[in-house]
DNA sequence: AAACGATACGGAACGCTGTTCCGTTTCACA
DNA sequence: TGTGAAACGGAACAGCGTTCCGTATCGTTT
């Protein structure tokens, strides 16, 4: 789970659906340069935000790529339009998770204990992620705006079926949930004496209580 | 390297002890025009904290008081220290609760729960005050210090309590319970949907699972 | 009281951000 | 090959924290 990223998948998003809409300006261009330089610049992005984390200045993003900052800011609007596509099939990918682990584990709960730790691990990974996601974050409003929308039905879907299943109080919504996993893995990657995974467990374990 | 060159000998009293720490740079002055300034400026500084939170541009505060910026960089070297200066009874409080509540509480578990309680509150009715606590935000080291030297050992006095009663498992350090209470209250105040206060009981509650 | 030396004062200036703007270059299509 | 539309680069703008330094003020000394 350790680079993760790369440019892999971002050539094959198509972008068909595309309910997001942001990605209007990057869809497929007729020009060659345009093409090219989306995908140096994803790519580019992708390498600065493992070493310098997601909030690493666009000007260093832009010379990496070799372009200019208008270049940046025409293929993605925001910072957050950017960092949303770097990682836009991992978060996919967690979402799609979630189902499979509830078809899967022993419980509802036990899919739920996984799901957290598959998002927690996706998170840590990524430096900055869980900071730039806060909902409060200038600029990033749409990153935590396209979490919520991809992974809000997941939890939902988790919780409700541990819920469902008398393994949890059913009191607390989907949304606290995210918001205090994402909150939890703020910092993680960068303080060795911090465990964000052990941290959310017992969150989840709290869960049980008073079932 | 450029020319940063730092002339010193001017803050006299760097080797003076002054460990905990009264006010940082200026404690006694014989200069009028300093004490005065030096409370302008906590007032103007806690004043703004409650309208714009407490990563208010330094400019708006020395505005507030009526001075340059200058001058709030002269009686308080880092922004940190003029956020410790202005909170710092509110901590010093929260710390010395503790073993009050574990004098007075049925059970120290019961105590961890309500002195969580009041250390949310403390951070949630401070605009800002959690992120800004953040280990990794850079010029905030020192606030992160100060928490931690303050409050850590209150919250580890709290958890041997509760663990040396059986009502918990012993193997979270109290820097990871501070740090996972902390996390959570960030962005609380901006956002009604989440309630800070109900995932840190949950996180406490957590603690007992497999006790 | 007046002159003096120390030091605090204000705010311009610096370096670093994100973001916008616009003259110039490049591309696809005719 | 010509041409207009679109993308390009990067200078420019705005706003931040922090530093620097000439000037103003203070307490002391004569």
């Amino acid at each position: 789970m350790n680079d993760g990223n790369r440019q892999e998948g971002q050539e094959g998003q198509e972008g068909q659906g595309d309910q997001g809409g942001q990605e209007g300006a990057t869809a497929g261009s007729k020009r060659k340069d345009v093409r090219r330089n989306q995908r140096t610049l994803l790519d580019a992005a992708a390498a600065v935000f493992v070493t310098s984390g997601v909030e690493a200045p666009v000007r260093d993003i832009a010379a990496k790529a070799g372009v200019g900052v208008g270049t940046v800011y025409r293929h993605f609007p925001t910072r957050a339009d950017l960092v949303i596509a770097v990682y836009r099939h991992q978060v996919d990918a967690c979402a799609e998770a979630g189902p499979a682990l509830l078809a899967a584990g022993p419980t509802p709960h036990a899919a739920l204990e996984r799901w957290a730790d598959l998002f927690v691990d996706f998170l840590v990974t990524k430096h900055g992620l869980a900071g730039a996601m806060q909902a409060d974050n200038a600029g990033f409003e749409t990153l935590h705006a396209y979490f919520l929308d991809r992974l809000l039905p997941v939890c939902a879907e988790l919780l409700d079926a541990a819920a469902a299943a008398g393994e949890i109080r059913s009191d607390l919504t989907a949304y606290q949930l995210m918001r205090g996993i994402g909150n939890l893995c703020i910092g993680a990657e960068a303080d060795a004496r911090y465990d964000a995974r052990r941290l959310v467990a017992l969150l989840v374990a709290g869960l049980r209580q008073g079932r």
